[in-house]
DNA sequence: TTGTAGGCGTTATCAA
DNA sequence: TTGATAACGCCTACAA
């Protein structure tokens, strides 16, 4: 019932050991004799010790822990991603601290501090809506901590982004569409200070111009893609001249608007036919099922944990800039089947 | 592009001030007066000076750091509780440090050596479907840290839960089945090793008890309730002689059970009605959309930190056992409307 | 293979 | 109001 905790130097004194010894054997150095470190290792357990990692970060400058930092910890790509990075990390002895940014720059950045000042070695992040500027990336950079974003890229000197082809996804979405006889496409797209939904919104218009068809700039309607979202797009949809389908930046989005559609009786995917992006597990169940993007999530989560941690491990400090990019699929359901 | 940060000494020579005194005024101590404080915050600033937590958790042995232990961020549920967590601790100045057990005993107890080696002030857990052996959580109240289960309730000794009224809400979701008619009623339970399922299954027991239906072994089919789960579960319904409905201890297996079961053709709810647990988010958007029990997560999260940050504040250590129980709401959807 | 000594960056205590 | 000093618990040259 007593929080005072053992400490090396209580296992010092008990065993007439110097505490460097014992120091030495905790971390089962090759430079302790074997029964030194039994007896001590036994010791430890009897009185309950329990290494103080502050102490021993403090002392050794290096955290082995990692900073992650999501808009939200309950979309699934982001659990996925998370996912494969505790995996990798977890192998290589790395601690993970997760946070969610809530899409807003102000904590974004909090974290950010807060991560540094408990000296994490690197983070991994996947930028906020609202993040348009990147001064506390570039000065969390500048002092020499690495950092590598995925899945929303951020476009700053000597960087590491971890993403998938969201041009050609987009591109051959709304290609897709074309294929089964779609005309007026709109298009649910995001924030435009990301990188990330100029892409996508690229993809969609390159497809049209491929194929001979005119973007009209009412039919690409801008939002945060939250739920809410979707739902006010819907609306605005029905106001337009004639819309036959829609592709939306993601599934969030694309899913209320055809909830909010279905009640106002118009048939998707004959009336409207819808293509979503992430490949939430809503998506399969909703009907009619959504087509969808679907993301490497976890694989991705695997490579930039590995690309972060060479860079901590090898201590160079990032001179050129670096794009790891996974490919998507296509996954056709009932929603563009016609 | 350097990693040595500034640190208070730095200051202090630059200031020729002494460091307690930077230290003093870097932490808005009022023994400091009001210039020399703005001298000292100025050029803390021009150095980029950024606190070492390290070293100051070390010497105050106060970290105003808490652990969060869920089986899977990813499950709307404990994303939902998180939410509300982080609400208070981030106006209470406490920092959280998100875990997922993935419901195994194993991860669940390096995670809580993790956060000890880590000198987290409290933790707060929803333990893992494996966890049938609570030595580690006694273990570590022994050492006088606080801890509080929420959702999946632990019975030791002097311990604090926070949990919904699981008894009575299964059995108002079982006397809604019986309600509208059924007779025959599968219960989906979760392992009898958690409190939180052994309360569900005697809530549906005791409903049927009462409507003098028979309780029958076979029709309560005991699983983790994952997705796979699910789906075997559906597969055991087809071999028993009646079935008329589900009460499911959790939305995810029902969800998946039926899925497979409109793949058989079999119609829900009219053959087989549907009741689930924890409305998630899925569950208003499959067709037949799914009655199931709504729990007040975020309220749960608040009120979780809430009571660890008093026990971590008045540094009492817990002398009875205390448990506030929330009450839930049965939402009925199609998949019980007949 | 083990011991000695000093410091990581902060803060608390005491003295000035 | 400020300064000097020691200590939190650990690790690592260096010496023995």
């Amino acid at each position: 019932m007593e929080k005072s905790k053992a400490t090396i130097h209580d296992i010092s004194e008990a065993l007439g050991i110097d505490s460097s010894t014992v120091s030495r054997a905790l971390n089962d150095s090759s430079r302790v004799k074997g029964k030194t470190k039994k007896k001590i290792i036994n010791k430890a357990r009897e009185l309950g010790y329990q290494r103080n990692s502050l102490a021993s970060k403090l002392r050794t400058n290096k955290t082995n822990t990692i900073g992650v930092i999501v808009p939200r910890i309950s979309r699934h790509f982001f659990s996925s991603v998370i996912a494969g990075i505790e995996e990798v990390a977890f192998n290589s002895n790395y601690d993970i601290i997760i946070c969610q940014s809530l899409e807003s720059v102000e904590r974004e950045k909090k974290l950010i501090e807060t991560l540094l000042s408990n000296r994490v070695d690197g983070i991994l992040i996947s930028i906020s809506m609202e993040s348009t500027n990147y001064d506390h990336f570039e000065a969390y950079k500048r002092q020499g901590y690495p950092i590598i974003f995925f899945d929303r890229p951020c476009n700053i000197l000597e960087n590491t982004n971890v993403i998938i082809n969201d041009f050609q996804a987009s591109f051959e979405a709304t290609e897709h569409l074309i294929d089964i006889g779609c005309k007026d496409i709109v298009h649910f797209s995001g924030p435009q200070t990301l990188e990330l939904y100029k892409k996508r919104r690229n993809g969609y218009m390159a497809a049209l111009e491929k194929h001979g068809i005119l973007v009209r700039k009412e039919y690409i309607i801008e939002s945060h893609l939250m739920q809410e979202d979707g739902i006010e797009s819907a609306k605005k949809i029905l106001n337009l001249p004639k819309v036959d389908s829609v592709f939306s930046a993601n599934d969030t989005a694309a899913i209320s608007a055809m909830q909010y559609l279905k009640k106002k009786h118009i048939n998707i995917p004959k009336d409207i036919a819808f293509v979503g992006f992430s490949n939430e597990p809503i998506s399969v169940v909703i009907t009619p099922s959504l087509t969808t993007i679907e993301q490497p999530d976890f694989k991705m989560g695997k490579e930039a944990f590995k690309l972060l941690f060479e860079q901590i491990e090898n201590k160079t400090s990032q001179k050129e800039n670096k794009t790891k990019i996974f490919s998507s699929k296509l996954i056709i359901r009932s929603s563009t089947k016609r």
